[in-house]
DNA sequence: TTTTGTTTTCAAAAGTATTTGAAAATTCTG
DNA sequence: CAGAATTTTCAAATACTTTTGAAAACAAAA
């Protein structure tokens, strides 16, 4: 008989669903297609690799979606292609290193869309400033390129740290 | 006579333009809706509080869009609202210290996205781990929940430094 | 209380993003 | 090379998000 104070365990099938669901919740939060994110999650907890049909019927979705969503996240460099001798069909695997995973992310994310805006901030900053009106203007574009130039060199001392301290014993214990 | 070699400044009305075009387009890279990013930009770049009028006349937008809008932004705490006495209108008016936005703006994903996240994981945790097949499952999303907790405790520093640290003049070289 | 200025709401319309699926392209096999 | 298996493409369909604007609610002034 189960006491009222034992923890509810949820069953795999049931867990797996869940974690699928709320990975892709968060993805599509933060601007990332919602079953990019689930094909990913999907591939993260696969104890094998899987053929883009598995993909599809595990994931109820059609082919052409499963194949464009794999191949994205192999562009993303989260997800890679395994060639079995003897077999036509390809299999997928994803990286399951969680750090590697967040690196990759923060690489893509800061070429797509952080270097971009600093571009565009060098840019403006070039406006002439003689008026009082201006003086309001380029303060708070000064500040905001100040603040993603920081935010910028800490994600490439984030990003460089990996690859120098994978050798590195210590490296482990941070991780 | 400009020699080419002159570095090409933009007026000030383009300077706006480009600034609110490109706040807004990273936003919606982020998954925020696009024109409560160039409100909130038009506020941070604007020398005086605006109405809601006025900012539905200058981003070009119907009166419930900008209403709609600043109110979003009143609840992230990015802008605020200025009463002026014997006038009947509502002023408005963004936070323009930029460590402030970031901070309001981490707070907010964290609160709404970050921990929910952290509470399904937490959840999935507890499935069952008896099969070879649930051992991958759990290992992943063990790895996954330790990752996350500790961004969620390094934004927590992150956030609670600020505060601890605004009377401290060492704090001002390092903003 | 009525009028007038102002803000808020929300159903419908417009705009975006994603997905489908069948056809085309590719690649292996005999 | 022809045929079979597999992957890729993309126009059209679907689903989702945002915006509009007119009406309702609200609040100050007359």
């Amino acid at each position: 008989m189960r006491k009222s104070s034992d923890p509810i365990h949820m069953d795999i099938k049931e867990g797996k669903q869940k974690f699928i669901e709320s990975w892709g919740k968060m993805a599509s939060d933060w601007g990332i297609n919602r079953t990019m994110a689930q094909v990913h999650a999907l591939l993260l907890i696969a104890a094998e690799p899987m053929t883009a049909d598995q993909v599809m019927s595990e994931l109820d979705i059609s082919r052409g979606n499963s194949n464009m969503n794999i191949r994205a996240l192999m562009d993303w460099g989260l997800v890679h292609k395994q060639l079995r001798t003897g077999e036509r069909k390809e299999y997928f695997y994803a990286e399951k290193d969680m750090w590697v995973v967040v690196r990759q992310i923060i690489l893509n994310r800061k070429k797509r869309e952080l270097e971009p805006m600093l571009k565009v901030l060098d840019e403006i900053a070039g406006v002439e400033n003689n008026c009082p009106e201006s003086e309001s203007f380029c303060a708070v574009i000064r500040d905001i390129r100040k603040f993603s130039g920081k935010a910028n060199q800490t994600l490439d001392a984030l990003v460089k740290a990996d690859v120098a301290w994978l050798g590195n014993p210590l490296f482990s214990l941070l991780r």
